[in-house]
DNA sequence: CGAAACCTTGACAATGTTCAATCACTGTGG
DNA sequence: CCACAGTGATTGAACATTGTCAAGGTTTCG
């Protein structure tokens, strides 16, 4: 990792060139292939995780031993942060491969020391991390107001680039047990939710493609029971920190 | 407020000498009565709020103009900070007081400042965004993990001090209509809800007081179907026997 | 006093979950 | 190469939970 790709990622944007050489040393580089585990929940509590490329499944169980997803991460993504300043290990999860992927760890014993002395390097982070309290406000405000078509809907809307034109064609990134869990919903919920959307909004489902006739009848349909308007994000939310 | 009173807080407790003598100009301290409009969601997009005492609730309405409650905030809890680094007026919200209340308030602008010249004030924010975050989590998992019984189950064992014994009364904090909201769920289920679990639970409940006949009723009918365990706060359930 | 807010209750509708069955597809070992 | 197991996906039927609507009681406050 050079530190001068580093300093393109808004994280570390402000930090020191001392950091960042400190940074570039630190860090380590994998290659996974898809379905490793990448870190237990053990390591995850002592790790900041960064995604390069692909995607991954961070998640837990619970009581009954059912699997709880927390997140999936890709490109630009990280996790771990959130464990800097906690010495109990709780509330933790683990993180999984679901594509190949490359991603950088790096011990967060090591990111808190240079944090200490790095002024830029803490904005950043924090900067990153009101970022991502903003956007659980949106999925949480999500969860509550919107029912499975909507989510689902809005999912997809996000996965649009927002210069195209109607007609497009997109690919959900990964399979449908993980974006119902992802989603807050059963896998049969899923299914049905999403059979009814492609009826209700014109769209044509073949396994992973959805055809999208016009994309704004899906809008009609999505976003009337949420406080922002499409679209809601410049970048889709699969590429945002 | 003293500078000395400010390097109490969490927050503030590793910021330099000068930031805290800064700070402690830069605050006003209000008292508000109840049902006041403490900011509009224009402001509070560029102010600091900070809560000595009593009760704020954080809103804001969706297309239909119906009420979403986004948090509760009370004594040593804060809101604005993830509007720090936002350039435009997004996903914003407004502040009012459901109780009298005693605040502080701070431009955003005067805190970004004194941020970018004080690690220890940087670091003191993202420690506390952090933990932040990973409340957040917990309650975004216990919204998809616990039904209404024991989500209002799980609040009532917050509220009750964990060096109590096993009979005990509280006092639910602010009225049904908003204790509702800010569980998600409508009235009507909160009603009924509190019902079933006082028979489940031998709970009593006189308007606001709740008589907890055997604390650890409620902690086996609410707790089992989460990853921590009562109480919640000190002991991780992978350190359980 | 009267209006408004808070709270509860009943009947019913909407939404999502559970369980069981089925099918297609993929990768593995014999 | 085939048989087979395992995963992903879909569907139906029964069920559970929560929301909606309407009504009525209580409390609060001007």
């Amino acid at each position: 990792m050079q530190s001068s790709a580093l300093q393109q990622l808004d994280l570390f944007k402000q930090a020191s060139s001392h950091s960042l050489n400190q940074l570039s040393q630190a860090f380590k580089r994998h290659f996974y292939k898809k379905n490793t585990l990448l870190l237990d929940h053990h390591t995850l509590a002592l790790t900041f995780l960064y995604v390069i490329n692909g995607w991954v499944k961070l998640f837990k169980e619970n009581a009954n031993g059912e699997e709880i997803v927390i997140d999936v991460l890709t490109k630009g993504h990280y996790c771990g942060d959130e464990f800097l300043f906690q010495a109990e290990e709780t509330d933790t999860y683990s993180a999984q491969s679901i594509s190949d992927v490359e991603v950088i760890t790096l011990p967060l014993a090591t990111l808190k020391r240079l944090l200490r002395s790095d002024n830029g390097l803490s904005i950043g982070f924090l900067e990153q991390s009101l970022k991502k309290r903003r956007n659980m406000y949106v999925e949480t405000e999500h969860l509550n107001m919107k029912n499975a078509m909507q989510r689902i809907g809005c999912f997809i809307l996000r996965l649009c680039d927002q210069h195209n034109g109607q007609k497009l064609t997109i690919h959900l990134p990964y399979d449908k047990v993980l974006l119902a869990a992802r989603l807050g919903m059963r896998a049969e919920t899923f299914s049905r939710a999403l059979k009814k959307l492609s009826k209700e909004c014109s769209l044509k489902i073949h396994d992973q493609a959805v055809e999208i006739a016009c994309r704004d009848q899906l809008v009609h349909y999505v976003c009337p029971s949420c406080s922002k308007t499409f679209p809601c994000e410049t970048v889709p939310k699969a590429f945002r920190i």
